[in-house]
Parts: C-alpha cells; structure tokens; sequence
DNA sequence: AAGTAATATTGCAATATTACTTTTTTAAAA
DNA sequence: TTTTAAAAAAGTAATATTGCAATATTACTT
C-alpha cells in the first residue's frame, strides 16, 4: 500500500475510518450478525455458520476486537462470544457523529 | 488478499460491507468533511487540503464514487464536487439498519 | 496553434488483507 | 497420563490498497 498517511488526517477521521474498517467486510458483518443472534458461541460455530475456515474466522475475530466489542466467558478452553452491547453502541454512535458532522456541515453553508 | 469470499455472504451483509468499506480510510472520512463543508470544491483544492497528491486523490474520490454519493457540475475542465444528500442519508440508513438489526437480534434472545 | 490548468490514467513500490494448511497451545475428559 | 477438543499461531499464497511520479487527456485561453 505505500505507507497509509494516518499521521496527515485528525484523531477524529482516524477513529471513524477504524471503526468502518471493522464493517467494511461482509465476513465480519456476518460475524456480528451471528454473535448477536446466540447467547454465546464458540469460534467454531461461527465458522461453520459463515463457512469459513476456524483460523480465518479467529483473524476475522481479532480484526473486531481492535474494538473491544465482543465479550467472552471461558469454559475450560472454550470461549463463548456475546457482543458487548455498551461499545457497539458506542460503535454507532461515533459513525452517526460523523454522518451528522457532514451532513450539519452541509446545512450550515446553505 | 486472498479471494474476497463475497458469495458465502448475504446481499444485505455485501452491502453493509460496501458501505463501510467507503468510510474506512481516514483520507476518504476527509475528503467527505471537506466537500461537505464548501459550496463546491475541485479535485485540486481537495488534494491540497488534505495533503495528498492529486492522483491519489482522485483515486480516493474514485473509491467514494462506487456509491454515487458525490455530484458534480463541469465547468470546463474542471469538476466541482457536491454531497449527494439523499444517496449520503441512504448511506447513514443502511448502516444504522445494519446497528439496529443487532441491537434487535441481541434483545430477542434475552 | 500554443499555452495553461484541472483531472484522469498508467505503472510501480510498499504494505495490508484474506484465506488456507499445518502446527502449537490449552484445558478438560477419559 | 493420554486423548480429545477448541482456539491461536506460524507460514504461505493470492489479491487488494495506498501512495506517488510521470504522462495523457480535456477544455479553456491567448
């Protein structure tokens, strides 16, 4: 990629892009989707669910964690996932603030 | 990257992922607060404001094209930019159906 | 026709992402 | 202790993204 610039833009646009980042694959929306569906469930259920592979959907579940959005409980070595309802509302409200930030920009100037 | 497995995936997560997709470099975050907030705005006066060369910024303009949420008037050779309101509100619903559809999953099961 | 300004295209280097197979770790169960 | 399972890590291949320099295109001026 050549050395992505994040240093040039705001705080701001920085977190914005990290958290669309964490949406901008169909495989961790389908993640999300699936976790918010169950009580709790194992990587590799989700993996079957989406119907990738086990190592590729732990990637996929790392990506996501960057946000800290997905709790977990240990039984014995098994974690069951559940999203942590708090940050991924958080999650919505930053994109909104951004959506509005824009789209206030827009009325402001009219 | 690997192939993108985007056929193991719903129509509805694809489209999610598009979306976001747009919103998850800082630079392309930019470049929409930055148009948003002037009347109309060159390709040039983009570059310059959000200290990227010119090719790579109409490469970035080119990703954000993919949901048609820019307009432009040519004046001769030169193009000024406008937020597409309606196409950028479809924008911010579609993600806020994605957020609901979660938040909605996750209270169905409790 | 020549010059100028704005944008697009091309080609490339550096890096990131996606996905898999294989291997390792971990903790429970037999 | 050995076996079993789930998850993470390591390694690898294929592809995508980001960024720029150089060049081409386009449309207006002179």
């Amino acid at each position: 990629m050549g050395i992505s610039k994040t240093h040039i833009h705001s705080q701001k646009q920085n977190e914005y892009a990290a958290v669309a980042k964490v949406l901008a694959h169909p495989a961790r929306i389908a993640i999300l989707m699936y976790v918010a569906s169950s009580k709790g469930c194992l990587c590799k259920d989700i993996a079957e669910h989406i119907k990738l592979s086990q190592p590729t959907t732990t990637q996929h579940l790392q990506a996501i964690q960057k946000l800290k959005v997905l709790d977990y409980d240990f039984v014995g070595a098994t974690m069951y996932y559940r999203i942590n309802k708090l940050v991924f509302s958080e999650m919505k409200q930053n994109l909104l603030s951004f959506f509005e930030t824009v789209e206030r920009k827009g009325v402001v100037l009219e």
